[in-house]
DNA sequence: CTGACTGCAAAGATTTTGCAACATA
DNA sequence: TATGTTGCAAAATCTTTGCAGTCAG
């Protein structure tokens, strides 16, 4: 199933007439494999380390290229550098970011589409993509703090 | 009204025992007096050119503080740097970003409270903050790209 | 074979830091 | 007056570019 999915990302780089290159193959597959969001020290520092050498510049136009085709969405959230994550298709989702321990958990079923009905209606903006970010608290660290408050009473 | 909301802005500054700096009170002045979303950049020459001299670090260092203090907020768009805007008391709202002319639309009603019940009670993740940023066509773009496949058939 | 692609190193941009001079409370 | 704050310049980061060698199609 995953592997189908790979297909159609490998895809989208031969049908639009570019190489399948060693240094692409390697960053799609790491960040297909490897789970969570990536910027892009991890992208190079991971794939040195597995044997290949790249050059940052090669990470930087490839995700560039990633984001042209699609293959790949950024996320930039705030106090931090821009992450990667692959763009499997039909996986839309938004993320919840943890403000005490930074732990990023994707939520699934968007009801965006009532808002963009809304949104629409009262602006006649088109909307064609939308991002949303929640910050707050993990249920861990939200636990852990109303146990803290508790003993503090 | 909006010099009411200023004072309760600076009261942020000298109510946390910082001063109230000629830089700071620049700053503030040109984000809270001009429409729309200014980056560093921006901030730093638009106040240059109206007589102050005033350093980049300073302009750092000041958007940290007010990041930190609640008096502005950042947006962090896709393939642009950050811009920050004045984050006026109960003015919650939303950009729609149109991928065609660059415009920013800000969206006031925000419907989101019904998303955030929902995330609550499947992930257990405490929600305190959000961002949503749209992208599509403003009304403008959107009516000109009609026109331009009606000619076309 | 040939043009797209790569790694490297150098250039360019952006952001942070150290410090002496300054200005606010 | 005393300490927080500033501008400047230098350092540290991050990103892009130029180019000769390489490799996928």
């Amino acid at each position: 199933m995953e592997e189908k999915c790979l297909l159609i990302l490998t895809d989208k780089i031969t049908k639009n007439s570019y190489k399948l290159t060693g240094p692409r193959l390697a960053i799609l597959d790491y960040l297909a494999h490897e789970k969570g969001h990536h910027d892009i020290m991890d992208i190079y520092e991971k794939i040195r380390l597995k044997n290949e050498s790249i050059g940052m510049a090669t990470i930087y136009r490839t995700i560039d290229l990633f984001l042209e085709l699609g293959i790949v969405r950024v996320l930039t959230l705030k106090n931090s550098q821009p992450c990667f994550e692959i763009n499997w298709p039909d996986d839309h989702h938004h993320h919840l970011v943890c403000t005490e321990c930074g732990h990023i958990i994707e939520f699934g079923s968007c009801n965006f589409k009532l808002i963009v009905g809304e949104i629409e209606k009262v602006t006649c903006f088109r909307v064609e993509e939308h991002t949303l970010e929640a910050y707050g608290l993990c249920p861990k660290c939200a636990q852990s703090r109303d146990v803290y408050s508790t003993e503090k009473m």
